[in-house]
Order: C-alpha cells, then sequence, then structure tokens
DNA sequence: GTATAAAGTTAAGCCCGCTTAAATAAAAAG
DNA sequence: CTTTTTATTTAAGCGGGCTTAACTTTATAC
C-alpha cells in the first residue's frame, strides 16, 4: 500500500489539529461534568459497544479486574450504569447505561460536534459536499478495519 | 449556515468512530510511556502551541497555577521540558520541551498515524485523492476558526 | 519609593485510579 | 463429587492531580 506524498500530508496535517483539539475538549468536557477520564471512558466504550461484562472494561483499558471493578462502582453509585447478574453466567455481570449515562454522553457528542458546526461555517456548499463524500468513506473503512481488528 | 442533512450526518458517524479511537489509543499510548493523561497533554500543548509560561498552562487545562507548577516539575525532572526564566520578565517561565520530549510526542504522532495509514489501505486510489483534498479543506478550516477564537 | 498586582513555588490534605493479595462464588474438568 | 479455573469483589497501600493557603520575587502604578 504506497500512499502518494500529498494524501500523507494531508492526513498527517489533519490529525495533527484535530487530535489536539478532540483531546482538549474531551478532558474538558469531562471536567465539567465532575466525572474523571477513566469513568469518562468507560461510558463511551459502554455507549460504543453496548453491554458488557467486568472481564471486558478490565481488557479494553489495559487495567486488573479489581480496578475495572472498583472504576465501575463509582459509575453505578453516581446512577450512571447499572451492574446485572448475567442470566447465562451466575459469576459475571452485564453493565448497562442508563438513561442518565446515556445522557451525558449524548451531551458530550453534541460539545464536540459544535465545532464541526462551527467549521462547516467556514466551508462553500461544494466544499462540504466534497468533505461529506470523504467522511462516508473514511467511516466505512473505519468500521470495516475496526470488525476486522476485533475478530 | 444551514448544512444539509448528509453532511450532519457524515459528520457525526466519523467523529462516532474517530474519537472513540483516539481517545483509547492516547490513553493507552500515554500508559505505555509511563506519563499521566495530563502529563502528555501538557507536552502535547508544547508540541501544538510551542513555549509557553507557567499561567499559559494553567489557563489551558483549567487548573490552579500551582496544580501546572507541580505538573511541569515531574515533567522537568522526568527530563521531557526544560523550565527556564523569561529574559523579558523575570518573574515569568519559559517551558520548553528538550529532544526527549519532542521524540516522545513524535512517536506517539507515529502511533496514531498508524491506524490512519492501515485505514487508508481500505482505499481506491480514487477515494485517497477525495479524502486527501477533504482533508485538506478541513484542515484549513480548521486553523482560521483557531486563530479567531484565540484571538 | 512605597503600594499593589502578577508569576510562580511550596506544603498540607483530599480524592482517585491503580496494583497486589486474599476472599467468594459459580462454572467446567476430571 | 472433588479439583481447578473463571469472574468478580474487597481491602490495604502507593503515587498522582487538584485545591487552598501561605510565601517569594519581580513588575507596575501612583
Amino acid at each position: 500500500m504506497i500512499n502518494s506524498p500529498q494524501f500523507t500530508q494531508a492526513i498527517r496535517s489533519w490529525m495533527d489539529v484535530f487530535m489536539h483539539r478532540s483531546m482538549r475538549s474531551w478532558h474538558l468536557f469531562a471536567k465539567s461534568t465532575g466525572l474523571s477520564m477513566p469513568q469518562f471512558s468507560v461510558l463511551m466504550q459502554l455507549h460504543h459497544k453496548g453491554a458488557c461484562g467486568m472481564s471486558e472494561i478490565s481488557e479494553r483499558f489495559e487495567v486488573t479486574p479489581a480496578a475495572a471493578s472498583q472504576l465501575v462502582d463509582k459509575l453505578v453509585q453516581g446512577g450512571f450504569i447499572v451492574r446485572e447478574e448475567d442470566p447465562d453466567d451466575r459469576r459475571a455481570k452485564l453493565l448497562n447505561l442508563t438513561d442518565k449515562g446515556r445522557e451525558l454522553i449524548q451531551k458530550g457528542i453534541e460539545e464536540r460536534y459544535r465545532w464541526m458546526h462551527e467549521l462547516s461555517g467556514k466551508l462553500t456548499t461544494e466544499e462540504r459536499t466534497k468533505i461529506s463524500e470523504a467522511l462516508d468513506i473514511m467511516t466505512r473503512a473505519a468500521k470495516e478495519l475496526e470488525s476486522e481488528t476485533v475478530h
């Protein structure tokens, strides 16, 4: 897979500006909600992948099961997620977002989205169309890649 | 500024998949270096904006000057940044990345970039060209926006 | 030149996330 | 039916980030 220098450069520049921006905004948003980044990341994980067990949290975040348990505990106490028994395996737990948890994530998404919206104000209709197409292509490719990696 | 539903949807989908991915990868990378996210974010800030004073760190991250000072102190001890006196104002300090700090950031960027590279493997030459153009437009717009906001 | 404001540091104390070690409880293996 | 493995929890202890409060030092205002 040989990419043109233009393509490589375009990606690098974009990532540089975008990553910095996104990291900062996540951090500030998490902070404004009173949650820590790890706590917030767990909610994001649940939003993105749906219900899962303790062990998956521990694997995804590369922490011990003990750490995962404690992290989740605080989110349960905060009313953001519920911890239910897995009917198929009574040792395991199933973690699910509550409405409160879902609302929080949604608000975070809206907030980040606002920036992209502002950004689109700098564009012509033609440019927006181009970008729209490009993002669709990238989203599709990212999802393909993800489904392969997770195997 | 009225966007088409297509454009809005394209952005939302892309952000959903991309944000989740990027948050996770930053976290894991920072962890692998032994630095905390806040420490890592300070390095990123310096990489992105260049040398700055203590007070700017404190403002950007919305923490007290005391917190900024302590955070920076650990990075200085780790050899990632240097804290020099500002020749124009002897009260102030100037923070700069060391070579070690720069290398670390570079490595992080490479790592994230790898994903985009893999992703581009899923694309045709034509698609890559489209994306390349779109990213250039977005990067330009993002920089315009940034220069306005920082005023 | 004195008073005030600004930049940064240090120390005490709190909460958080993480780890290890030990325990519980249920499934799977023999 | 006992043994082992798997999923999770609890407790102790460490280090990190943050805050407030109390300086120190240098610039600015009057």
